[in-house]
This record gives C-alpha cells, structure tokens and sequence, in this order.
DNA sequence: ATGGAAGGCGCG
DNA sequence: AAAGCGCGCCTTCCAT
C-alpha cells in the first residue's frame, strides 16, 4: 500500500491518497490544510502502514517529526531518480531520457540558516516565499507519476532486485537523516565552555582573537622577528619562515614539524587552537547547539559514492578535541559503533577474494582484525604496514611506502586487486563503473572526451594526468560506494529493529517515541545510540544483528562477516 | 563589492 | 610517514 502525498495546484495544501501496489487509486483524494496534515498522517499511518510517497522527505517530514509523527517507511522520489538515472542497471529503460526533474530543494530552507526563531523544520513548503518557488513543487499526478516511472525502470533494469534494495535502503536513510536532525546530539554547553576557556581564555569581545590565541600570535611575532604578521595568512606567514631561515616549500603542519626552531612549536599551537577557535568555538555554539542538543543537517546521498554529508556545524567532522562535550543524558548512555575495516571486507566481498575473506577469520571461523590476519599472512605480522597497502590499493596510491606495498599484496589477492584494476582502467577510459546494488558514477563531460583526444604534447599529459585522476576516482567508488551501501543497509535494520522494540506499536513508534533508543550521529562506518541504560543489552545486540542482516540483504550467503565493534560509554570522546 | 579558488585541517 | 579516495568549514587572496 502507497500513500501518495503533494500539493494542491495552488500550493497552499497538501493532498492525500492511497494507491494500491499496482497504482490504482485505494482511497478519494482527500485535501487536507497544513495544521490538520500531522493528525491526518498519524491515522493514515496506524491504519495502513502504507509506504510513503513524496516528492522529497525533506520537504514534508521536519514538519512531521515537529508534531512528534513517525513513519515506517517512504519512497523519496528525488534520491530515487538521483540513483536512477545515471544507474548502469537501469539504462537501456527509458527512464534516463523522459525523466521530469523533482523540483529542487526551497533555498529558504538551507544552509544559512542556523537554529533560530525560524528553523528549517518549523517552515515549509507552504509557507515558501515566491522567488523560492518558482520551481512548483508536485501536485498528486506528476508524484503517481514519476512513482509509475521509477518502478517501470526498475522492473525492466538488469538488477531489480538490487535497485529495489538501494532505492528503499536510500529512502529510509532519508528518514533516519531527518530524524537525527530533529533529535539532534546530546551536548553539554558548559563543558564545551570550560573547554574553551581552559585552552583558549574567555570568550572575547566580536572580531577579537581569544588573549591566549593572541599570546601565541606574539610570541610567533617576536621569534619570527616579524612584528605585523597575520599568522592566518599563509603568503605572509610562508615569507616570514623563509626569512628566518625556515626552507618550507608550504606552512602545513606535518612538513613544519621537520624543522627544528624556536618558532615552529608555538606556530603549531597556534594552529591547532585557531582551528578550535574558528570552527568549533563559542560561534559554533552559539549557531548549532539548542537547549542541549546539536543539531545537524544531515544530506542523504551527498556524496557522488552515496555517502551521506552534512550540512551545517559539520556533524561528520567532529574533532575529538570537543567529543567530551557530547554526554549522554542522565538514564541514558551512548552506545557507539563502528563496522570494523568495512572498505577491505567490502572489497573481499565484491571480488569474492577468498584468499582476503579467510585472513578475516580465525580457526574457528570468527571474524577477526582483517589488517592482522593480512600481515600474519604476508607484511611478517606487521598491522600498521598491512594496512598502508590495503589502503594504497583501494586508494590508488602509486608512491611512497604505499604505493612500493601494494605488489606485495596484489601477489597475495590477485582477484581483490584485479577488481580495482578493472574498475580503475573502466574509468580511464572514460566509462562509468557502478556499485553493487548499482550506483553509478555521473557521466564525464563532453569535454573530458575532447581533451583525451588532444595532440599537442603538454595537452597529451594533461589528459594522462586527467585520466588517471578519473581512474583513482573510479576504483575508490565501486569500493567507497558499496560501503556506503552496507553502511545504509546497517542503519535501516536498525532503525527498524528499534522501532520494534517493545512497549509501543510500530504505529507510534513504539519507544522511538517516548523516550527510547535514538539513532543520533552517523559518520559513514558508525553510529551513535542515545539508549536508555535498561536497554542497553537489547540495543547492542540489535546493533550486530542489524550488521549480519545487512551483509545478508547485500551479498548472501558468503564466508564473510562485518563485526562491529560496540563501546557503552557516558561520553563520545570515551567510544573505542 | 562579491563570488570563487586556494590553502589548510577536521572527519571517515 | 606524510603519497593515494571522499567530504565540510574557515580564512585569505584574486578575479570579475
């Protein structure tokens, strides 16, 4: 059962109906005002369970979530076709050609826009100015539409089934995302402050470096014997180096490091705490955390490969410096984790490398540490150098002490490495390689064709170089993007697995609604439960459940798992 | 004046 | 030890 949701014509309310699997109509087109949508949702939702249908999540479920509605399921119509129409699963359809595009995203309701008087999951589309709707969102026809055209390309691509998979795993993501942004992180604003306090001094006046950042500043100045520099100008500041004697080809950190003068240590300093200060400071604060809790943006699908991004205070980019802020409520914990090495146990899987899946497992068929079980079986046990390699293979490396490692290892796994191989030669070519479940990378552009046919000798090696960068580009996205898969798969079972713990109907949401286990930070391979303590037995082993649930739904049956490894911990600097 | 590139660094 | 993938955010610097 669907449950089609859009907007009237006129854009000023929204209309429901439900339609049965094969799209006939289920229910009257029922029109319904903006303040009556929640009520009328929830009872849609209790009655039915019906797959939700909309043009984006974004548009529609802040709203929801705001009038405490939770939803099973829904098929996000724009993520959807973002998928479909570079899949290489779906292009002999003719879905590619004759697709309407969804209409963008409102941009009043995007970045810039911190938590106000006016957060983004208290507006909507009906109340959008005009100049942001001059794209017109859908109305009922153009949603069954593009729903009929969507699974029409489906059924007749070469993988239905896996492009039904990712395009319901990718929708609940869009879920998930909207319901951590609407829960938001626990965070504790006066140990965010002492911390600043303690490395920074006190929060200063507007436009004003912190006094122990200015400290710093000066006594870079003095050492440097430079007394108007702007440490945070790189032309300035490489200048002034080289005046004093310090040949550094850039001022990153990591090659200043090697230099050995009175300046350096308290210019490293410097950096690390502007960095602090700039972005995760008392404006970061004061932007993203409300009544205890950071609230991020996360974007489903914001990544070429299919990871997700985020939008907005940086809610993937946390720095360890500041995860001692993040504390859990009192009653609660955090339950953190993380799939272990998911990259090469994705690329053992893809390529069915036996060789690689069986240094996964110890004797008696357990997982173990994957880099170790490398190493023991050619790096003379070294983890740290099984790992360079690994990573120098799926990244591509060619110098350096990755890039003279990975020989080692493609005589070890030729299948493993054949299939980067592949995808890398695929992509220098110019041809677009796909994911398990069959994302695929955007077409090059008519001009990366044009400059492959170039002649002349510098545009020759332009083009090489180009076409090697589109090789690296390629081989890390079959890899990247089939883990992005696994990881999206992870979290709709477990999403799902929460929703149906006891007491509570899925309906209601059971305790995902008063109080219960919430999914509230997702960072590519991990994931961070806000659980209450009672839980906590129940919650990490749904935790494990979901990850062997996910490898099944994935790729089958096969000789290899995904551990994850789970840390119940008060505070998110303690994970791991 | 303002938008975008570049340098730098945080995360996976 | 500092090469190879994907991002977001902040500041400076330069072109339009």
């Amino acid at each position: 059962m669907y449950a089609l949701l859009a907007l009237t014509s006129h854009e000023s309310a929204a209309v429901v109906q439900l339609r049965n699997d094969d799209g006939t109509p289920a229910s009257p087109v029922q029109t319904v005002s903006r303040a009556a949508l929640p009520a009328v949702v929830r009872a849609l939702e209790e009655a039915h369970h019906p797959r939700w249908v909309w043009d984006r999540a974004t548009h529609w479920y802040p709203d929801l979530l705001a009038a405490n509605v939770r939803l099973e399921r829904c098929h996000d119509l724009s993520l959807c076709q973002n998928i479909l129409l570079y899949s290489a699963f779906a292009a002999d359809t003719d879905y590619a050609r004759q697709a309407t595009p969804v209409p963008p995203e409102a941009e009043n309701l995007r970045q810039g826009t911190p938590l106000g008087t006016n957060t983004s999951s208290q507006d909507s589309l009906f109340d959008a100015p005009v100049a942001a709707a001059k794209d017109k969102a859908w109305d009922l026809a153009a949603v069954a539409k593009e729903l009929g055209a969507q699974k029409s390309a489906i059924s007749s691509s070469t993988h239905p089934a896996r492009l039904t998979l990712l395009l319901s795993a990718e929708s609940a993501g869009a879920l998930v995302a909207a319901e951590m942004h609407h829960e938001g992180i626990p965070w504790r604003e006066d140990l965010h402050r002492r911390l600043l306090n303690d490395l920074l001094g006190p929060e200063p006046a507007l436009h004003n470096r912190p006094e122990k950042l200015e400290a710093l500043a000066d006594l870079l100045r003095t050492e440097l014997n430079a007394p108007t520099l702007n440490p945070d100008s790189p032309q300035e500041l490489i200048r002034a180096l080289h005046r004093a004697g310090i040949d550094a080809k850039s001022t990153r950190s990591w090659e200043l490091q090697e230099f050995n003068h009175p300046a350096i240590a308290p210019l490293l300093t410097y950096r690390k705490l502007s960095r602090l200060f700039t972005t995760n400071g008392w404006n970061w604060l004061h932007q993203w955390v409300r009544e205890g809790r950071f609230h991020s943006e996360y974007v489903v699908g914001g990544v070429v490969s299919g990871r997700w991004a985020s939008r907005g205070g940086g809610a993937m980019q946390i720095p360890a410096q500041i995860r001692g802020a993040a504390v859990a409520d009192p009653g609660y914990t955090f339950i953190v984790a993380d799939a272990a090495q998911l990259e090469p146990r994705v690329l053992a899987a893809l390529s069915q490398d036996s060789a690689m899946a069986a240094a996964g497992r110890d004797a008696a068929g357990q997982s173990k540490d994957l880099y170790a079980g490398i190493a023991a079986q050619g790096f003379g046990g070294d983890r740290s150098m099984a790992k360079i390699a690994l990573l120098g293979a799926i990244y591509g490396a060619t110098t350096g002490e990755s890039g003279r490692l990975v020989p080692q290892l493609a005589r070890m796994y030729p299948r493993a490495l054949d299939y980067v191989e592949n995808a890398a030669r695929a992509g220098e070519r110019g041809e677009r390689v796909s994911t398990h479940l069959g994302r695929s990378t955007p077409p090059t552009g008519t001009d990366w064709h044009a400059s492959q046919q170039s002649s002349s000798a510098p545009e020759q090696r332009r083009a090489e170089s180009a076409a090697r960068s589109r090789g690296r580009f390629t081989r890390n996205f079959v890899v990247q993007g089939t883990a992005a898969e696994w990881a999206c798969c992870w979290l709709a079972e477990l999403r799902r697995r929460l929703r149906a713990l006891p007491p509570g109907t899925p309906s209601t949401g059971g305790l995902a609604v008063a109080g219960g286990p919430q999914l509230v930070a997702f960072l590519h391979d991990e994931v961070v439960v806000h659980c209450p303590v009672e839980l906590v037995e129940e919650v990490s082993a749904i935790l494990h459940d979901s990850s062997q649930a996910a490898t099944d739904l994935l790729f089958g049956p096969i000789p290899l798992a995904f551990p994850v490894n789970v840390s119940v911990v008060q505070c998110y600097a303690d994970a791991k």
